[in-house]
DNA sequence: TATACGTGGAT
DNA sequence: TATCCAAGTAT
């Protein structure tokens, strides 16, 4: 079984959301900063923070101005912190080898920091029209469905999937671009991965999955993610008390985020450091990079 | 290919 | 309350 093009745009073009960085006036920046924070972060949460950051960041040029510390601070609460150090990196070699214009070009775009495959071509299709496979976690489980009848999608196999939806997209460049967006929207929609509203489905009449109905998924176990007592989650605890202070903290400071476990706390503190999102300044005290 | 990497809302 | 899950990337 296929997906119709045709009805995916038709339905898309009836129906999606007027997201900021879908309009028309949205520059490939906007894009590029818009997908970048959605990576695993819902969409209610990054719209204010990207408002704030066009608004104030409005080309790579401006974001690579920045500060580490300062940008580390406009990102807030969004999560996986990296993505704001990469994408103040991305900026920079934008500002300085790209004219201060996002590349439309996959591969240039692969090259840069922090654009692994799915984002290349999201940013080369949304906010240049490029036709090119965009395969995240909705496409993904969109075709698994319809296409494959399946429950859910597999573990992720970059080659396959992006096989299986070039085969379906459609040979215009444009068309190809809004097709993808359309897929992409049905799987955050209505072909969502707990409760799918099949109800409301464009191409229910060819959804293979319904055809086999509905079977449950059979594939691998998804390994389940843990937060709690995580490295990860004392990593955000040591962070956003260095985001919430203007001046450098003493290390007693951060030692009251995690007094279980003193040996592990201090190698998460480690951590921050060869990451590149902690500094220890000349007297010993610790802060944000980049602004002591 | 498997794993680490933040955060918070929904169920 | 516990678990799931959200437009992935780097290693």
């Amino acid at each position: 079984m296929s997906i119709d093009s045709e009805t995916m745009i038709d339905w898309f073009d009836r129906t999606h959301r007027d997201l900021p960085w879908r309009r028309p006036a949205c520059t490939g920046w906007g894009v590029l900063v818009s997908e970048i924070m959605l990576q695993q972060t819902p969409v209610a949460r990054v719209q204010p923070i990207w408002e704030e950051w066009l608004e104030r960041w409005p080309v790579p040029s401006a974001l690579a101005a920045a500060s580490q510390g300062e940008v580390l601070r406009a990102w807030g609460k969004l999560g996986y912190p990296r993505r704001a150090l990469r994408l103040h990196a991305a900026a920079a070699a934008i500002a300085e080898q790209h004219g201060d214009v996002v590349p439309s070009n996959v591969d240039t775009l692969l090259a840069l920091p922090g654009i692994g495959a799915y984002t290349a071509r999201a940013v080369a299709a949304f906010a240049y029209g490029k036709r090119a496979p965009v395969v995240d976690t909705n496409v993904r489980r969109v075709v698994a469905r319809a296409v494959h009848g399946a429950g859910d999608a597999g573990p992720a196999s970059n080659t396959r999937d992006m096989a299986d939806v070039e085969a379906l997209l459609p040979v215009d460049e444009a068309r190809a671009a809004r097709f993808s967006a359309a897929l992409m929207e049905l799987g955050a929609l209505v072909c969502t991965a707990r409760s799918p509203r099949c109800a409301d489905c464009p191409i229910y009449d060819t959804c293979a999955w319904q055809r086999a109905g509905r079977p449950a998924y059979d594939g691998p176990a998804k390994p389940t993610q843990k937060f709690a007592g995580t490295d990860r989650q004392i990593r955000g605890k040591l962070l956003d008390v260095l985001r919430d202070t203007p001046e450098p903290v003493w290390k007693a400071s951060l030692d009251v985020v995690w007094p279980q476990d003193a040996g592990r706390r201090d190698r998460c503190l480690a951590s921050l450091l060869t990451d590149g999102l902690v500094e220890q300044i000349a007297d010993g005290r610790f802060a944000l990079p980049g602004e002591h």
